[in-house]
DNA sequence: AACTTTGTCAACCGCTACTGG
DNA sequence: GCCAGTAGCGGTTGACAAAGT
């Protein structure tokens, strides 16, 4: 663990001191507190001036580093749903690894979510394959194989789940001119009623107050039930069934940000997160995403989250193999 | 059961760009 | 124009858990 791990030794007496005032490594419940209570307060940005004044031991960067990529309200949890899968694809053939511009188009999704997600699911396909990630043979791959079947992995559920009634605005144009066969999905934006809600402050609040009463707790997607009264049966189970929140596999026992994510969680399920995460995109500008300038990058497996893997590898060595390039 | 390997992801680091004095 | 402070980006690290042996 790297908690109180102090710079080097080559620093001034003076910074030294600043350093050795300095924590670093993960955040503690009351690190967190203090980060959310005072952003409530004062909103965020200066972040230097932030993390002194709420009498946090973190520089303003690590400060803007755990809000932006944790604690932030809007901040989704849980695996990537096909369609954002497939807009990283997208995103990613055009921009290459511009993480946060990719991350624009991903309401909810960090740049760090999708980075980590990139190097840890598609370049270890690549490495599997061995084949250089960059290279054409496994763009082609990706273009030929591998979105083909994500598409289709979505318009399967597309006849059985309103995920695809609700299709974004960014997702509608990748799917047809990937997957011509699919260019007849719905493409509507939801409903006015369906948008997601307002992050209000006081719930959250309301809900680290009552974490901290019950710290004892060990579990994740519940421990925030108590500010969702009006769940009914089939929104609670749903809540079950959600990927486990990283809190908890992060095993923070009493980690009250945990909480704080399971809040949103419950919100996140009142409006059917499968259907709604991408639905409540909010898509700034137009991608400019076109048939002809479309081009894969780097892959995407995107059998990796699913439990009847899309992807076989005997397959994907024969694509290979076809290709007959860049070992 | 004990140990090793692999995968995940939060957090850090170094760098660049921007802004205001 | 120069400088210091700040914000943001992308690459990397390392703790931890899960899977494999």
């Amino acid at each position: 663990m790297r908690v109180n791990i102090m710079s080097s030794s080559k620093k001034t007496t003076s910074s030294r001191e600043d350093d050795a005032e300095l924590r670093r490594g993960p955040w503690t419940l009351e690190e967190d507190t203090l980060l959310v209570h005072y952003i409530a307060r004062h909103g965020e940005g200066r972040w230097n001036l932030l993390a002194k004044r709420a009498g946090l031991r973190r520089t303003g960067k690590s400060c803007r580093l755990r809000w932006l990529n944790y604690l932030k309200p809007d901040v989704k949890r849980g695996n990537l749903t096909p369609q954002e899968q497939l807009l990283i694809l997208d995103l990613h053939s055009k921009w290459g690894n511009r993480w946060s511009k990719i991350a624009q188009h991903l309401p909810g999704r960090t740049d760090n979510e999708i980075k980590n997600y990139w190097r840890t699911r598609v370049q270890k396909q690549a490495r599997h394959l061995r084949i250089d990630a960059n290279s054409t043979a496994f763009q082609d791959i990706i273009r030929r194989s591998w979105m083909p079947r994500l598409l289709q992995k979505i318009g399967g559920s597309s006849t059985s789940s309103s995920a695809m009634t609700c299709q974004s605005p960014a997702v509608s144009q990748v799917i047809p001119s990937y997957a011509p066969q699919f260019s007849a999905f719905p493409t509507a934006l939801p409903p006015p009623q369906q948008q997601e809600a307002p992050f209000d402050m006081s719930v959250m609040m309301h809900c680290m107050e009552h974490r901290e009463q019950t710290s004892d707790s060990e579990h994740g997607t519940s421990s925030c039930i108590s500010s969702a009264e009006s769940m009914n049966v089939s929104q609670m189970s749903r809540l079950s069934e959600y990927p486990k929140s990283p809190f908890q596999a992060m095993g923070n026992n009493g980690d009250y940000s945990t909480l704080v994510k399971d809040c949103y969680y419950v919100d996140s399920n009142f409006y059917d997160m499968e259907a709604i995460n991408l639905a409540t995109m909010s898509v700034p500008g137009d991608l400019g995403i076109s048939a002809a300038d479309r081009h894969m990058g780097d892959g995407d497996w995107a059998g990796y989250d699913f439990g009847d893997t899309v992807w076989n590898m005997d397959e994907l060595w024969q694509f290979r193999n076809l290709q007959g390039k860049e070992i």
